[in-house]
DNA sequence: TACCGCCAAAGTGTGTACAATTCTTGTTGA
DNA sequence: TCAACAAGAATTGTACACACTTTGGCGGTA
């Protein structure tokens, strides 16, 4: 998701690594929630001095996963399902403006360019015959997210570009989460994908933001239906192989 | 706006002045737009090591505030008036779903006590026939902070507080500006708040969301139209005073 | 036994020296 | 005159030392 030209108001070349890998560790979850980070032993498991693990903590504090303590440092912080879940309502909203102000103020010819492909490619990955269905589901991935970025690109508001960022830095509030979803969901926000471009397209911004709201709140449903069905299949049953392939 | 016991993610007891301090300029507009921040300077300028200079610096970046360069420093970010737009497009929203999640999950007696309090306190500053326009103004500011950081409160989440948060750090985007608005537009908000409390307490989230971005959009319109009047004043003629007392 | 205060250990907050990078400026050559 | 280059200055990045705060344990006292 971070890019090296991206003017993340992040830290220091040699912090950018520690910074990275602090917060993919918290993302993943592999810290468990209340855990205290220790600067030393920090600085030890890194190799650098604490300077660069002050400035990763501080940051990771900014974006809400760390919680600071004063004189007494940072610990993870827990996060609430009822957390990951106004995440998601507060995307639909953040997404909703962004397709509502990339109607108004248009798109350019690249980014018209990049959103079509990006369908294009979506249509090719979820009619391929041969595809296994996880396959397809980590290819779409991708092009889930380049078809989001280039509609936040062309709303042209950094305060926007924020705000999703903010709710995607929420733990498992991610879309990455899409390499579970059912394969009849991804088609189907796959279809509202081609919709919201008309709508873009067409200039029709009342249109285009209430079908990107409706569009992210899907795909907060079919991210609890997968959690759902995740969950049922680690405590029902050890054959979830079998589980997986006739739900799909 | 802050307060110590807010577990803010910011940094240090000694840094903590410098941040706030530094916060206010960036906020009130004092430093100019692209001015390269000297860490030795500055930290000549508040008597202290280059440390805390540091960690303010890197909090404001994260805020928003300042633009970080690698190997290069910070420098203040220019805001274009599209963003403080932006901002307020975003709030709308985002303290609308705080509405909504107020409605949807009730107030507590005390929540409930504090904006019954700030209504009446609005009704009797905005009724008072002895105090000027000014006083009334700069006294509503306060009442209009307590009405709507009550229901964010009753929101309980901390999503929709940062982003309200990070709306109102844009600089010019906050209701600090209440002090310049016309007194019927405040008259106006007021009973928008009214109605919006009304909507929470009888449980009516969509009703609560609604009136809520409306309010908000039309505090945007209010004090769009509070700059065009200041700037019509500076630009037309020295007697401010006579065109604000007509027009007011 | 329960409670209080003191002390030592651990850990964070700050200052500062030094390394690395970038910026400035003066010089040289065409 | 201008461009390219190089040396020096300025500024940021990192490491580390030391001061202050917190915390847990220990012993003494009621």
């Amino acid at each position: 998701m971070r890019t090296a030209t991206e003017t993340d108001a992040s830290d220091l070349p040699r912090s950018q690594t520690v910074l990275d890998m602090l917060r993919a560790l918290l993302l993943d979850g592999r810290l468990a929630a209340d855990t205290r980070l220790n600067e030393v032993h920090l600085s030890h498991e890194f190799d650098v001095s604490r300077t660069p693990i002050r400035a990763a903590l501080q940051t990771l504090a900014g974006e809400g996963l760390l919680e600071y303590l004063p004189n007494r440092g940072y610990k993870v912080r827990a996060i609430p399902l009822s957390e990951i879940v106004d995440a998601y309502e507060m995307r639909a909203l953040a997404e909703g403006l962004a397709a509502r102000l990339a109607a108004e103020r248009g798109l350019t010819p690249l980014q018209q360019g990049e959103i079509e492909s990006a369908l294009a490619l979506g249509d090719d990955i979820l009619n391929a015959p041969g595809e296994t269905l996880d396959n397809q589901r980590s290819a779409y991935g991708a092009i889930n997210d380049r078809f989001h970025r280039n509609i936040r690109d062309a709303a042209e508001s950094r305060l926007v570009r924020d705000v999703v960022q903010l709710c995607q830095r929420v733990p498992h509030a991610s879309a990455h989460n899409i390499v579970a979803f059912e394969i009849d969901d991804v088609r189907k926000r796959h279809g509202e994908h081609h919709k919201i471009y008309e709508a873009i397209l067409f200039r029709e911004p009342k249109k285009a933001e209430a079908l990107m709201q409706a569009h992210v709140l899907g795909v907060k449903s079919a991210a609890a239906r997968a959690v759902a069905r995740l969950e049922f299949e680690k405590g029902s049953s050890v054959q979830t192989g079998r589980q997986r392939q006739r739900r799909a």
